[in-house]
RNA sequence: GUGGGCGUAGCUCAGUUGGUUAGAGCGUCGGGUUGUGGCCCCGGAGGCCGAGGGUUCAAAUCCCUCCGCUCACCCCA
C-alpha cells in the first residue's frame, strides 16, 4: 500500500492553492489599507510559550498539542496559534520599543491534534493580525472591521453574522464570575453533565451548551453585560459606534466567549450558517494582560484569526485556469532546434510559451496547445524552414498568418503584447 | 476521546435473491485527418471491489476484526 498523508493534514492540490493565493492577495491588500506590516515567525516554538500564553488548563495546551521532545530532551510544540508566538517574538526582539504601535499580520499553518471534521484539520491555516500598544476602542473597531472585510471581499456578507460581546477586565470579570458560580452551584442539579464539568474549568463555557435545558436554566443566570465596569461599558460603547460607522453590521451576544485565557474586554466572532458544525470563519479579541505574561512590558493588545480553511469552503469555486500567450509546435529536428532560441527571447520579454518536450505529431501538439489554453498557436515544421515563414494562429478565431522568419522573435512580441494591451 | 454514515477505475458512481470474464459517464492515451486543437465517431490503457480472517461448491455482495474517509459530539479559526 502507498504511503498516505497523515490524517487531518491535506494535500493542496493546484486548484485549490489558486485560490488560497487569491484569498492571501485579498488579505494583503485589506492589511495595506491599514498600514500593517508582515511578521513570520517559526511554526515550531519551546513548549513554555504556549503554556504561558494560552493558559495551562485550556484544551488547546491539555490535548490537542503536538508536542514532543527534541534531541537534546527540550520539549517543543507546533503552534497551535499565532498570538502567544508573535508577542514572544516582539519582546525578543523589542519591537515595541520601535514604535508606539505594532501592526502586524501573519499568515500560516496551525496545527492541532482534534479529531478532523469539516472545517477543522489538524493542520489548519489562519491569517492573523495583532495591533501591539493600544488600548483605545478604535483598535478594536479596527481589528474587526479586518475581519469583516476580508471575509466579505472574498465570500460576500450573505449569511454572515458578527457576534461581540465584553469580557471585563481584571476588576469586573472577578465580580461577575464569582456570582455566577454561585448561581451555577445552586442550580447544578440541573445542567447536564458536560456543564458540570465545564463548571469547574470554564464557567463561562457553560453559556455554548446546546442543550435545551440547561439553557432554559442559564436564562437567569448572571451575564457580564451587567457587571461591566464603567470604563469597560463604554469601551464597548464606542467599539460598538465605531463599527456602526464603519457600516458593520454586528449583533451583541452577551454569551460569547472565548477559548483562550488570554482575551479580556472586547471579544467578537463571525459565523456563517453554511458551515455546518465548525460556523466561526473568524474571530479574535483584546488581549490586554499577555504581552506582560509573556515577559514583556505591560502593553494591551487586540487581533484576530481568520479560518483560511473555512473562508475557503465559503468562496466559490476558482476562476479557471489562466492561458498562456503562446504554444509553439515545432514539427523534425531542425525546426525545435530553431525554437529553443525564440523560446528563451520570448520568455526574456515575459511572453508565457509552452511547447511539447517530446517531437509528437501536429495534431498532438495541437491538442496540447489547446489544453494549454494557448492564445496563439506557432506552427513551424521543414515546410515553413524552406519557406523561411512561420504560421501562426489565433486559437480562438483560427485566422493564420506567416511571419517571416528573420525577425519572427520580434515580431511576436510586438504582436502578443499589443494584443493583451488592447483586451 | 465518543457516536453515526461510507469505502468498487485518476474522478463521480452502477453492480439484481451470493452465480460465469466487475460495468457506465467523465478524464487520459491513440485512431478517424501520412501537417492543424475544441465538437462528433471508433478503439486502448487503467481495478488485490480498503485490508485480514470466516461462512459457502461459489463472496464486490453475508459475518467478524482492523484500517481509512466523512459528519456530528467535544472544542475552536
Amino acid at each position: 500500500m502507498a504511503i498516505k498523508a497523515i490524517r487531518g493534514f491535506k494535500d493542496i492540490l493546484p486548484e485549490e492553492a489558486c485560490s488560497r493565493v487569491r484569498l492571501e492577495e485579498t488579505a494583503r491588500q485589506v492589511f495595506a489599507l491599514c498600514g500593517i506590516d508582515e511578521i513570520r515567525t517559526p511554526v515550531l516554538e519551546k513548549t513554555e510559550v504556549f503554556k504561558r500564553g494560552i493558559g495551562e488548563h485550556t484544551d488547546i495546551v491539555e490535548k490537542e498539542m503536538y508536542t514532543f521532545q527534541d534531541r537534546n530532551g527540550e520539549s517543543l510544540t507546533l503552534r497551535p496559534e499565532a498570538t502567544a508566538g508573535i508577542i514572544r517574538a516582539v519582546v525578543e526582539h523589542k519591537l515595541h520599543g520601535t514604535a508606539p504601535l505594532l501592526k502586524l499580520f501573519t499568515m500560516g499553518p496551525m496545527f492541532r491534534h482534534e479529531r478532523p471534521q469539516k472545517g477543522r484539520l489538524r493542520q489548519f491555516h489562519q491569517v492573523n493580525v495583532e495591533y501591539l500598544g493600544s488600548s483605545e476602542p478604535p483598535a478594536d473597531a479596527e481589528i474587526i472591521w479586518l475581519a469583516w472585510e476580508i471575509v466579505t471581499r472574498l465570500a460576500g456578507s450573505e449569511d454572515l453574522l458578527v457576534e461581540i460581546n465584553s469580557l471585563g477586565c481584571e476588576k469586573c470579570r472577578p465580580v461577575h464570575r464569582k456570582e455566577l458560580m454561585l448561581y451555577l452551584e445552586n442550580n447544578q442539579q440541573d445542567l447536564c453533565e458536560d456543564c458540570r464539568r465545564r463548571m469547574k474549568v470554564n464557567p463561562l463555557r457553560i453559556f455554548d451548551c446546546k442543550n435545551e435545558e440547561c439553557r432554559r436554566n442559564l436564562i437567569l443566570a448572571p451575564v457580564m453585560k451587567h457587571y461591566l465596569c464603567p470604563d469597560c461599558a463604554s469601551h464597548l460603547g464606542m467599539v460598538l459606534d465605531i463599527l456602526e460607522a464603519y457600516g458593520v453590521p454586528f449583533v451583541q451576544n452577551p454569551y460569547l466567549v472565548r477559548g483562550l485565557d488570554y482575551y479580556v474586554r472586547t471579544t467578537f466572532e463571525i459565523t456563517s450558517r453554511k458551515l455546518g458544525a465548525q460556523s466561526t470563519v473568524a474571530a479574535g479579541g483584546r488581549y490586554d494582560g499577555l504581552v506582560k505574561l509573556m515577559g514583556g512590558p505591560d502593553i494591551p493588545g487586540v487581533g484576530m484569526a481568520v479560518g483560511v480553511e473555512r473562508l475557503l469552503l465559503l468562496m466559490g469555486e476558482a476562476e479557471s485556469r489562466k492561458g498562456i500567450d503562446l504554444f509553439i509546435a515545432a514539427l523534425g529536428r531542425e525546426p525545435r532546434d530553431e525554437a529553443y532560441y525564440w523560446i528563451g527571447y520570448l520568455r526574456r520579454h515575459g511572453i508565457s510559451v509552452e511547447f511539447s518536450f517530446a517531437d509528437k505529431s501536429l495534431k498532438a501538439q495541437m491538442k496540447q496547445a489547446d489544453k494549454s489554453g494557448a492564445r496563439y498557436c506557432l506552427i513551424f515544421g521543414e515546410n515553413e524552414l524552406d519557406s523561411e515563414r512561420a504560421i501562426l494562429r489565433d486559437m480562438k478565431t483560427k485566422e493564420q498568418e506567416e511571419i517571416d522568419l528573420d525577425d519572427l522573435p520580434e515580431a511576436l512580441v510586438d504582436r502578443i503584447s499589443n494584443q493583451s494591451a488592447g483586451e
